[in-house]
DNA sequence: CAGATTTTTGGAAACGTTTACAACGTGGCG
DNA sequence: CGCCACGTTGTAAACGTTTCCAAAAATCTG
């Protein structure tokens, strides 16, 4: 609406006395500097995007990816939407704001992201649901964005992520149930190559070997991150001629289903079968029995990540792309674990 | 990276011709605009947002604005991810790009609607989870930024919308449960003010006119739009002295509440209390017995927004701008309908 | 009070595009 | 052969900022 041209001329002012004192520019007189940020406000003067960011080569905006049309990214709960606020509020502190960038189904994923650099539409990027192999990393390191991975991913390199604990939640997982008496557990990994599978899978053999235990490779199943996956899921344990005692998820969603398929076998979740799933949520607390799982802190996770982000264009960016960050997660017991056979 | 001018040294070429080739402009050779659009993507030329929407004074990106701090948005699943998949493709065929932009917890809505248009990074905006009074309408009304609200308001003033049938779905919902003998039946609306459950209500009572039933305000109750606020709902109804034979919910989140509070009151959903919930979605699938609720297509939805909103940006715009469209939902029959006292 | 120094301001260039306009070359036509 | 028309290209201005540099004004110093 208002340019700078206008509001100058309504101060009689040059504009680019104007741009200093609109931006906290030293040399600019209180007087001239307090009489500009009234008309600013008056008129309601606020800096056109393009043009100050086509002088600046910097935009002050950081671009979260997401996924819109993958499932896996459809986490249950709003899990984005929690991580993404507590992000934004942190990176508003310093300046930045956060837009989320969705990249449809019908589109390539990669090739979105090549566009969204040359672009040059945010600072940094976020991208999410990282893959073993995945590409978009490749494409990133090559570019002069600087970027983060919520999520690792086997893709060589050197780059900065912050990752969920799977191994860990999973090794410990295994650990509660063999303590109980479980020595059949069964596992569900997602069907995609989204690298926490990975993870998950490692912590669940670590705990397995930690107990000395056996490693059966019927109980180890892939299915779709979803309420139908874990019912699939449920579906394939009834039907396994020697049942486990103990089931770990890595996925919220797939947790209902599982508890559906297990009842509409006549088997009993908790009883027949212990649970433990991946993340507390809100949807889980009225399943009965309530699941045991672990909790972490989403918010806490976003000001991490904002945190990362505003290293990675701070002035050691070069130290910022080496940052690691494992994120832990603390066992939450639920009526979903009992012995085995009670 | 490349900017056109690099683009033109490296043809021989002025940046004009390249501009032209680049974006269909007539009066370029065929050989030279092919020549063009091969080392464009040969050295991956994207046009420079910043540079070009400064030119031209439109982004051509749309921007869907959610309140990811507001729990009345967490949807339960992925609305917002399914609706804005569908758009953003529809616009993507037409030329424009989607970004979502996230209002966080601690900013003002209004404020944050301001400096957005002011700042002038999308050509249209679309802003959901419309109150009964809702300030950023009356701001954008005021400006000049084109937009579409996901939901109706009853602040004065004409601008289109797309909103969910939520009346006719509480009146149906009402005549549905009239139809098999109850006569009491509760409803639960949204306690903040969101638009939608002025509508709701207003189905309800309609509902309850229609069948020539009296209205009991005890049956009548406002709960947070959560789990948390479904268990409340199904609390208070245990406790009320002469207790109702059904439930109508306009939240998904809240049905999952509902059936864990009843439960645990010794009621059993469906058979003691029948429910009807609004949208059908993954997550209800595995309650028992099954919700009867309402479905819709949302992809069908999300084409149904590009298309309102590329009207806007049209040459018919003011034509556009008067565009209602009430969204209807056809219902789904459930387990958890039975007559009264069976 | 003149000169030196500092503070404050104005002017203009630059960021990467697009586009109006002018210029150029080519071919057709009289 | 000269002129005009047309197709193609080059040139430069403009979009709204920020920032460098120079100019002006204010303050200090001897």
């Amino acid at each position: 609406m208002t340019d700078i041209r206008r509001l100058a001329e309504h101060l009689n002012i040059s504009i680019g006395t104007v741009s200093r004192a609109l931006n906290n520019r030293p040399g600019v007189h209180p007087e001239t500097r307090s009489r500009v940020l009234q008309a600013a406000t008056e008129l309601g003067y606020v800096a056109n995007a393009s043009g100050r960011s086509l002088r600046r080569g910097a935009t002050n905006t950081i671009g979260f990816v997401i996924e819109t049309g993958s499932p896996a990214n459809q986490a249950g709960d709003n899990f984005f939407y929690i991580v993404t606020d507590a992000m934004h509020e942190s990176l508003a502190e310093r300046g930045y704001d956060l837009v989320i960038l969705p990249c449809h189904s019908a589109d390539d994923p990669v090739e979105y992201l090549a566009r969204l650099v040359a672009r040059g539409i945010v600072d940094a990027l976020v991208i999410t649901a990282t893959r073993v192999q995945d590409q978009r990393i490749a494409l990133l390191a090559k570019s002069a964005m600087p970027f983060l991975t919520l999520g690792r991913s086997e893709t060589p390199g050197e780059y900065p992520w912050i990752d969920l604990d799977f191994h860990d939640v999973a090794r410990r997982s295994v650990a509660e149930l063999v303590a109980l008496g479980h020595r059949r557990i069964a596992v569900a990994l997602p069907e995609k190559d989204v690298n926490l599978g990975q993870h998950y899978r490692s912590g669940y053999l670590a705990g397995l070997q930690a107990a000395g235990l056996p490693v059966d490779p019927d109980l180890i199943l892939r299915v779709a991150t979803s309420e139908e996956g874990g019912y699939d899921f449920g579906r394939q344990l009834a039907a396994l001629p020697h049942r486990p005692t103990a089931a770990l998820l890595c996925s919220e969603a797939t947790t209902v289903g599982l508890y559906g398929a297990l009842r509409n076998n006549g088997i009993a979740p908790g009883t027949d079968v212990s649970i433990i799933t991946f993340r507390e949520n809100p949807q889980l607390r009225f399943l009965d029995p309530a699941p045991a799982c672990f909790r972490t802190s989403l918010p806490e996770l976003g000001q991490e990540m904002a945190r990362a982000v505003l290293d990675l264009l701070g002035n050691n960016g070069d130290q910022a792309r080496r940052n690691h960050k494992l994120w832990p997660m603390t066992f939450v017991p639920g009526a979903s674990v009992a012995p085995p056979g009670s």
